[in-house]
DNA sequence: TAATATTTGCAACATTGTTGCAATAAATAT
DNA sequence: ATATTTATTGCAACAATGTTGCAAATATTA
């Protein structure tokens, strides 16, 4: 399963291979702050450099709210390495704080008159079906 | 016209109305950055709290993209301190780099099965008109 | 196993944003 | 108009976040 790195090109690391787990083991977006938690120990550099590569060579995305701190997800569709085209919408619980990637049928599309509109991102804000009892 | 911020009850000072001018002289969105290059003398301290709290009280409002400086644009409608509602989506021009907010007439709207969304917030990227030749 | 390419960790730095506090300026009441 | 009250500004100092060059360590390839 730690296929994903030598398909992505990029050296198959003890460190790489331990972040990528954490993003695995959450079905939510994560901050940076919730990997160091997860981690036992870390050099706060090589952490920072293994994000980067990992958006990069399309194995997570980045996800930014205003005013909070960046989330990062695991690319369950195939994201290039050039960009990240995710057809999905990013849903934050405001209950429980929590960042879904999340699947929509019919992805909405949008016309302006007098823009040209090459892709769409949406955030929804609400509740999750934990939170929503 | 610089009756807005008697309106929301902060004291109206010179370096917010100076800053208030800058942002009513783009119909963009812009950072931080331009909108030091516009200030010819700044505190930076200042001006952090100034961004602050026009948006605390609903006078601009933040647009982030991922891996970019944040953007402010003017609240078009009508903001309440409590919370920015705004049924419009932010552009961004691939070409001229500019972030505009844009009005439209039919807001989507989407159904998730297992969420209840309460609010949708729309990123477009594409052309804007003039770019669009 | 050796040669090559890549990653890691350190040190040092850059950028961005925050806080306490005294001086200053704005708003309000006389 | 002037005094009183309230809010803002700027300084110093700090905190958090992110970046870079470079040598040592590790992974990949031959
Ligand atoms: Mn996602
Ligand atoms: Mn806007
Ligand atoms: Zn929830
Ligand atoms: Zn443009």
């Amino acid at each position: 399963m730690t296929e994903l790195l030598k398909s992505k090109k990029i050296s198959e690391t003890p460190f790489r291979k331990e972040v990528l787990a954490i993003f695995r083991n959450y079905t939510n977006a994560i901050p940076l702050s919730t990997v160091e938690k997860e981690l036992k120990e870390y050099n706060r550099i090589t952490l920072y450099r293994t994000i980067k590569i990992f958006i990069e060579k399309g194995i997570i995305h980045e996800i930014t709210i205003s005013g909070e701190e960046s989330n990062y997800a695991i690319c369950h569709e195939e994201c290039s390495t050039a960009a990240h085209h995710h057809q999905h919408i990013h849903f934050k619980c405001s209950s429980c704080k929590k960042i879904f990637c999340v699947e929509v049928d019919q992805f909405p599309s949008i016309i302006l008159p007098n823009y040209k509109i090459k892709q769409l991102e949406i955030q929804a804000t609400g509740l999750c079906q934990k939170c929503n009892v």
